[in-house]
DNA sequence: ATTTGTGCAAATCCTTTGCAGATAA
DNA sequence: TTATCTGCAAAGGATTTGCACAAAT
């Protein structure tokens, strides 16, 4: 899978930071926030700025290249470009997120469309708790 | 369902803002953000300060009294007064939320955090999309 | 050549916090 | 009484944006 492979056709200009920042996205499963990405660009990239890592970060997520998410233990927005629907795990104490896979999410879609006869494009499902290892402290 | 019954032996002071606060997200399932939540204890006690709503908001939620969501589409922290497991759709076009209901989500709870091994404590179900009625709007 | 993207820095928006006075228990 | 809460205003942190220059097609 190279990293040209988004669209057939390519239909917006493919910048080095935007490449960087969609091979780096792919080649990791752990959500980064923005600032992780634009920690990560800049070992590439070293004149990279925080702004183009954001504007780009919306305007891949604006296509369906990527995910956001807002997994509620901080607040910032973390960044997926795995776009099949999976869902989340995510550590209250040492805010871990592990990903949840699914059989057919397209079934509970298509249920839930029905029966609120409203056009599901995008289902979450985020899990809240304790992980195994953080289940081991005391204090927890 | 008087609003004082929130826990048996009362464990923290009842103010005027708190008992407003939980008494208005009570009366209503629309999900409101802090700043609507802000407007509508200003209509009962005027001299309310923004502060006090965030102080409050956080403090319920810490103690599983209300429930804080963030659903992706503006990034406000929106607040719920209904704690029992339920699921959400919101509309990319209008913004509406509504709740969506589950048969046993103790079930898929339990199951996910045995596949998982992690103890869970919280489920959320977000699903976005297009409501009925934006449906109809031709321009969507 | 022209359109779109970038770096920089300032601006914006939501949320949190320090403090002195007020209030619930 | 006294620990906790409030209003106010200022601070904080994440994200967005205007602008002049740079780069992609």
């Amino acid at each position: 899978m190279t990293s040209q492979q988004v669209q057939q056709p390519l239909l917006f200009r493919m910048t080095k930071q935007r490449q960087v920042i969609i091979d780096m996205l792919r080649s990791r499963r752990d959500h980064p926030t923005a600032e992780e990405v634009y920690m990560a660009v800049k070992k590439k990239l070293p004149a990279v700025s925080l702004g183009t890592i954001y504007r780009n970060l919306a305007f891949l997520r604006d296509r369906g290249i990527i995910d956001e998410y807002t997994f509620g233990v901080d607040k910032r927005a973390r960044y997926d470009a795995f776009v099949e629907t999976h869902g989340h795990f995510t550590c209250k104490v040492c805010g871990t997120v592990r990903d949840i896979e699914f059989k057919r999410p397209d079934l509970f879609i298509t249920a839930c469309g029905k029966s609120l006869n409203h056009e599901i494009h995008k289902l979450q499902i985020l899990c809240t708790g304790l992980c195994r290892n953080c289940m081991k402290s005391p204090n927890n």
